[in-house]
DNA sequence: TTAATGATTGAGCAAGTATTCAAATATAAT
DNA sequence: ATTATATTTGAATACTTGCTCAATCATTAA
């Protein structure tokens, strides 16, 4: 649906809109970053990243920390393997978990600051 | 669900579980950060907010820049003006909408930096 | 080898969500 | 007043998602 046929008057700033084009990511890009956000968007998901923020930890303890069944956390942890937000090394039959990007402690801070306010 | 049931050796370092819990934020406040991150997590969302950090915009135009209906653009206004995300003034018929948290424009820079490397 | 344990996986379900469409508001122009 | 325009809204729908349950895999212990 292209937005000439939406708004009658097409565009109300043609100048501008296309200004604001030009410096938007690109639409990959914005993507991804909306993929980045979603990883942290689901409130077990975020328990995790929070819990592996201050210590490396087995998936049962997560389960125990974050007090989903360790099935549910396993499949979060899938994701969050794929995202590359986590990473993991295995020692015997326990498998620990632990933070894969420098840039997610900035976020959840940030975010944390938000909803403090 | 408890761990109890679902662990079979409940849990594995009781100390460490106990530690990271102790420093966790609240139910709550995960809940919240987790609400400001699903604000971000869409692509239009996220396509308006990237707009908005450059220039106040109408609603018609930002149809026009994320090339989605009005309608549908609408719809995600009212779930960003909720969030306290965004914040409009009107001007006759036209509602401008611009960025209302200082927050947002780190977190947006933050997360292209994680998607660009 | 067999049993036990920590973790993963796939299917299914309930709840949530982004969009569309049609109708309704609000403001400006005629 | 009537018409046109910019935006909002509610209902319906297709899609996504987070969890549970049962089964499976991987590693260790007996």
């Amino acid at each position: 649906m292209t937005n000439d046929t939406v708004c009658s008057v097409e565009i109300i700033d043609r100048e501008k809109v296309d200004r604001v084009n030009q410096h938007l990511t690109s639409p990959r890009e914005t993507v991804d970053m909306a993929g980045l956000f979603k990883a942290l968007a689901d409130p077990t998901r975020l328990r995790i990243v929070q819990a592996l923020l201050l210590e490396e930890l087995c998936v049962c303890d997560i389960s125990a920390v974050v007090d989903v069944s360790v099935s549910a956390i396993s499949h979060q942890l899938r994701l969050l393997r794929t995202m590359r937000i986590v990473k993991y090394r295995k020692q015997g039959k326990q498998v620990f978990y632990s933070l894969d990007d420098e840039h997610i402690s900035r976020l959840v801070k940030i975010a944390l600051e938000h909803v403090i306010e």
